[in-house]
DNA sequence: TCCATTTCATTGGGTTGCCAACGATTGGAT
DNA sequence: ATCCAATCGTTGGCAACCCAATGAAATGGA
């Protein structure tokens, strides 16, 4: 067997920093994602048509904070989304400064196959856990998130 | 209250998904060892001296393995850290491919300030969670670590 | 009415992590 | 002895993520 089948070997103190953790771990869910789900960006793609298909159209600020990511980053997705025509962009007359992102009928047929690939990916991702293991993983990320970041539950 | 004192307002579906908390909370665990630790590089340096300090000197390949940093980025941290003179790099006479990295006793007394910080922010981190929900958080995490990246538990 | 503050979308930069090369060097197989 | 494959350190590129600044537009108060 060679030395290189073997996994990586984490020295003690970085194996019991929740933080090393976290960030291989979150490391490890790309990976898995990225795998299922196709190429790096589809995902952030499949976050967006979320928010949407949840909440309902929105403009991209309220976008932002629905999906946790940047402002700025989202401009150039949407930019990609509305070429491919799974959104619509167009600018709030009750205020000029909003733009109202709203989902297409292609984009929702869109969301509904990555919502397939996604949920399996999180699946695979904690397939060493019990059914018990994975709620109660879940619940100790939500309730850090929400100290740490003030984020609403939303249920 | 203003509507940006409260926190962001995730979507059901993404605040469900295990890669979308993992990502944000990595995140979560990033600001408060910045915080705590100081700019962004110093939680790298720490990482190679502990590792240093817990299993010997060894070669940067090696490093890599026990820190999970690429290795391709060690070679300008270790840059840093050589000039730095808390670590040093000798050609391997018996193996002339490798370096020899090792801590110095500059290094010694760094690591020992950087502990303390980090250990800090790890208990910030963790504030929300009791001492077994704690516990069974990291014994979740490296679980799927083990699993998804085949790592080996240095116990 | 006018001025200061805030929010919006957008742009750009800086940092980090990940991956693919490359030359040098080693070890193994034939 | 001589190829072949693997490993080493190093370099460079690419995608994500985060932050700061900009101009346009709205808001609130004096």
């Amino acid at each position: 067997m060679k030395l290189s089948m073997q996994g990586a070997a984490p020295t003690r103190r970085l194996w019991n920093r929740p933080t090393w953790l976290l960030n291989h771990l979150a490391g490890s869910g790309r990976r898995v994602l990225g795998d299922q789900v196709g190429p790096a960006f589809e995902r952030n793609k499949y976050g967006i048509l979320a928010a949407l298909a949840d909440g309902g159209a929105a403009s991209q600020s309220v976008l932002s904070s629905r999906t946790g990511q940047d402002r700025g980053d989202l401009v150039a997705m949407l930019d990609k989304l509305e070429a491919e025509g799974l959104v619509t962009r167009t600018p709030d007359p009750s205020d000029r400064r909003n733009k109202r992102v709203e989902m297409t009928e292609q984009g929702r047929s869109e969301l509904k196959r990555l919502d397939k690939l996604v949920a399996e990916a999180q699946d695979i991702l904690l397939a060493p856990l019990t059914q018990d293991e994975r709620a109660e993983f879940l619940r100790l990320m939500k309730s850090l998130l929400i100290h740490h970041e003030n984020y609403q539950d939303p249920g």
